[in-house]
DNA sequence: TTGTACGCGTTATCAG
DNA sequence: CTGATAACGCGTACAA
């Protein structure tokens, strides 16, 4: 390469890193030659001597969930304008997982990491803790984690779904969670009884429902078969939400004339669903790109304090909420399943 | 890291790397260092040493279709497994954006690339083709391309949906296509076609609905305004179908009663849905898994000569399909437009 | 079996 | 402004 262009290793360096400034006869030469060659410079040569490294890790617990991929997106989005690339690996929602590919992520050197927890313990945080390189912890926060964290505001984005419902009558609200192992989901839990303590309700009933669709249907069921109908029904998670949807077909009750629903997350099948789908949505694309700007601000102004930001989710109001008056007249009957 | 465990880096090399044997004495304060220190080798320096990259990359139109992250999670979950990673980059649908970033990707100098053309003329072509690299095309085939291929057999996916409604009586079949500017639509659309002809049947009804829920839902009404009401409806891909459901349901037709459907790609809310959604599902984890699996050969064995896979889709028969002796009794009417 | 020395491609330094 | 050279951390050939 520098022979070709008839100068030297440096010059060409500098041409390409743009860090000096270069003759434009010697420029023109280099470019010449880079074009005629299809050079680049090789990236791992280039960190190892500079030390800079150029590539965020990431670590989600599955690639499956849009929810997490969309987050990656916002990411890659931010980092590819700035020359950045991201290295992704999955931890399939396990611990030991997560811990082993963090350490193989930890072997390129990254100059930033991005990382969503499988779960509250954050069992890998001494990986990071130890290290050199900045992370930001997203989305699963631990309890009180001192460190920089991007997060949804779980507990407003609740209580908003909550208040809608309380504010069309319902009172006898079911709230279907996933799992209450998960910090976030017992946020959101609390946004619903800090609405319904407001509104001078009791405590809001609670399905577990689990984390497969088999599992959700099964619990569900029981659920329904034992207890009378509610009116409302607050999804706290996207697969809940498709749990919930299922389980009233099957239970032959109709969305929203006998009783109404909101879901979480927004995806775009709940605008094509019939009815259409009222949902929480939350931020994902900003998400992923708030992550990156703390990452920035410390790889490049070398922020040291820690930055938790917290970023509200809005409601989508579609057809699948209506107003408790306009119910089907045959309220707290339990509803026949059928097969 | 050598002076803790009072060795030489060689021995260190040798020790992590198991390439020859050491003495168990040594081995172990190799070992007790390491574990001390929460030392593992640079993965630049080892790159650019041995030469090899241990390193995938992964080029895909988005990272918001989870048809494409799934491809993606099967990917990482097979190179994984042994010792490599993935760097991932979107090229947003667009083909100046395809070039940009398989540059920067090719400048990690990876042992391998998966690249999931944005359109049929794969205008990023000659970046792999001189390349070093063996790289994989998956799904997004250019015609007649000579390279490592994997993707689904389109046409027979789409052949057995229409077989689908033939044996359920349809005639009247609409197709709903995104766009014939990619080869796998058309693939599929040859496939009904061929079914067709098989039934002794005239051409099928055609919407290009274009690409996003808009266009798609405008095109649609503008189509069943203009014409009868079918009796069965193709969705060619995920998003036209999620169009089409939208659109039955802004026209108040009712699935199967009125319609029957069949979607492409399975999803999990089209298990809720109601009514649940017949739909062709492809194989998305083994796509990513296949593109390793040709990648791994050429790495490792040395192969040379192209290997073409085609996997085969499946027929998910749910609820979204009926009988044409049983639609409504209103045939060959055009619907009304319910604002 | 272990250690020494060199070189991978790049960037930083420093002398010209 | 340009070029020679050292050094980044690791793998490997070769010497001990």
């Amino acid at each position: 390469m520098a022979v070709m262009a008839e100068v030297s290793v440096a010059t060409v360096s500098n041409v390409l890193g743009g860090r000096k400034p270069v003759n434009p006869a010697l420029v023109a030469r280099v470019e010449a030659a880079v074009k005629a060659l299809g050079y680049q410079a090789d990236r791992a040569a280039s960190q190892l001597r500079s030390g800079k490294a150029r590539v965020i890790a990431v670590l989600v617990p599955s690639l499956d969930n849009p929810f997490f991929t969309s987050i990656i997106a916002g990411l890659e989005q931010a980092v590819q304008s700035e020359g950045y690339d991201i290295i992704v690996a999955s931890s399939n929602n396990d611990e030991r997982t997560e811990r082993k590919r963090l350490v193989a992520l930890l072997s390129w050197r990254p100059a930033g990491i991005v990382i969503l927890p499988t779960d509250d313990k954050f069992g890998a945080r001494d990986l990071l803790e130890g290290g050199e390189a900045p992370f930001v912890v997203v989305d699963r926060l631990p309890p009180r984690l001192v460190a920089d964290t991007v997060a949804v505001d779980n507990q407003q984005a609740a209580t908003m779904a909550c208040e809608h419902l309380v504010a069309l009558g319902h009172r006898d609200i079911l709230v279907v969670a996933s799992t209450l192992k998960l910090a976030n989901i017992r946020a959101r839990l609390s946004g619903i009884r800090r609405c319904f303590k407001k509104a001078h309700l009791p405590e809001p009933e609670l399905v577990e429902a689990g984390l497969t669709l088999e599992t959700a249907s099964e619990r569900l069921a029981t659920w329904f078969e034992a207890n009378d109908r509610p009116t409302g029904i607050i999804a706290l998670t996207n697969f809940t939400t498709v749990a919930v949807i299922a389980s009233l077909g099957q239970h032959g009750l109709r969305i929203p004339k006998d009783v109404s629903l909101v879901g979480f997350d927004d995806y775009i099948w709940m605008r094509a669903a019939t009815p259409t789908i009222t949902a929480i949505r939350q931020p994902v694309e900003q998400l992923g790109a708030q992550a990156w700007a703390c990452l920035r601000e410390r790889i490049e102004d070398g922020r040291s304090n820690n930055r938790t930001l917290r970023l509200q989710c809005s409601l989508q109001i579609r057809g699948s909420t209506a107003r408790a008056a306009e119910l089907s007249k045959n309220p707290r009957i339990r509803p026949k399943a059928v097969a």
